[in-house]
DNA sequence: GACAACATACCAACCAGTCGGTACCATACG
DNA sequence: CGTATGGTACCGACTGGTTGGTATGTTGTC
């Protein structure tokens, strides 16, 4: 029974992208080779150039599929189920620290390891891992002006520089995410953003 | 015997380490080569050879060397002469923010990009990039050790993670320097720095 | 002449990307 | 009905260029 796009089309080039995405946050995009790609995705450099023009132009999808992907997982987390903005907040910060915390998961972010790499090299793929920064502090920024509306904040008088504190957001992350690439000790991760939710916490008028 | 007076000998090495140095935290190690690394120091491949057993060497030494650049870079600061050892903290960070703010310096560290890259490929490199960051939040401790044993701090009872703190600085330093190569915006460094030190400033019992 | 400090020529391995060819399937036509 | 046509998905040998590293030669100094 052969359906009218088969399984396997589809399938590899969301392998390649899946694959891609996972060797590139192991290696590196110029660690990584094509050759690598294809034997990961199971296919060969024939199957990679005919659904993609170049090396370049996998990890500029694989970006947009990462931006996708993280996205979702927040989207998809229980702590959207929180009424309270400033809790939200800080719930949020917890659930990427549950997210770290868990073995299985790569200690590493597409955007971040690739843009160290291609800053000054690769004006396409730089833009595309600044896309990613860009919307993921828009979606903090919006959880923080939430939080800067409520009540409990508007009482008190306080506003805040939301767009460079989802900077800071960011900022910690991909600070922690290195140190632990250097370190590989779980902790820091958790520290490093629990320092951080504790700054916000007190910015928030809330005790973290 | 004793080493004889480095004449050009010393000079080539240098050179070799300097231009490596530079070149790695421009566009990273994996794609930096060899004969590039020579072009810019101005000598052949058969000279790189003669004085680094490998490419690997020389990125081990030029680590070594950031690691002495950057302890001497703080020990020669102004701030040092800062008698209040909370004020001194405070002080360090705006050294940093001042540092990155010359448009002349290049808003990269050789040990984070390095260790982005060769995380999980290289050991060698990944431990000469883990040591540089376990001196600079050395330092750091001990700046913040100072602060907590003064008086100030000591009649507030206050108690911090001095270490913990000390890895929040240099995931800060990482993450911001990463986001500015996304952004190429210099107040994303400035910004991210400035919350540090208010988090710090208020642990500490201090106005920012 | 011994040895350090280079230069030059070269190599095998690897790289991204190419290209002629194959398998398959849907539709069209006689 | 058989088969011609055309498009998509994929294969894998191949290419020109680059890579880290080497082998050997040259030069200056003690």
């Amino acid at each position: 029974m052969a359906k009218k796009v088969p399984d396997k089309a589809g399938n590899t080039r969301g392998e390649l992208v899946q694959q891609g995405t996972d060797l590139f946050r192991r290696t590196g995009y110029v660690a990584t080779s094509v050759d690598e790609i294809c034997t990961a995705a199971g296919v060969t450099k024939g199957a990679f150039f005919h659904h993609f023009p170049s090396k370049e132009a996998l990890a500029e999808e694989c970006l947009r599929n990462w931006q996708q992907q993280m996205a979702a997982l927040h989207r998809s987390a229980a702590y959207q189920a929180i009424d309270d903005p400033t809790e939200k907040v800080l719930a949020s910060i917890d659930f990427m620290i549950e997210v770290f915390s868990n073995p299985e998961v790569q200690k590493s972010c597409l955007a971040g390891t690739t843009v160290q790499e291609v800053s000054e090299t690769n004006p396409v793929l730089r833009e595309a891992a600044q896309a990613c920064f860009v919307q993921g502090e828009a979606y903090f920024q919006s959880l923080l002006d939430d939080a800067c509306q409520s009540d409990a904040c508007r009482s008190r008088g306080v506003t805040l520089d939301t767009a460079s504190l989802a900077s800071l957001w960011m900022g910690t992350i991909q600070g922690s995410l290195l140190l632990w690439k250097a370190s590989r000790d779980p902790a820091v991760i958790r520290e490093n953003l629990t320092h951080l939710k504790k700054y916000l916490a007190g910015l928030l008028g809330q005790k973290a």
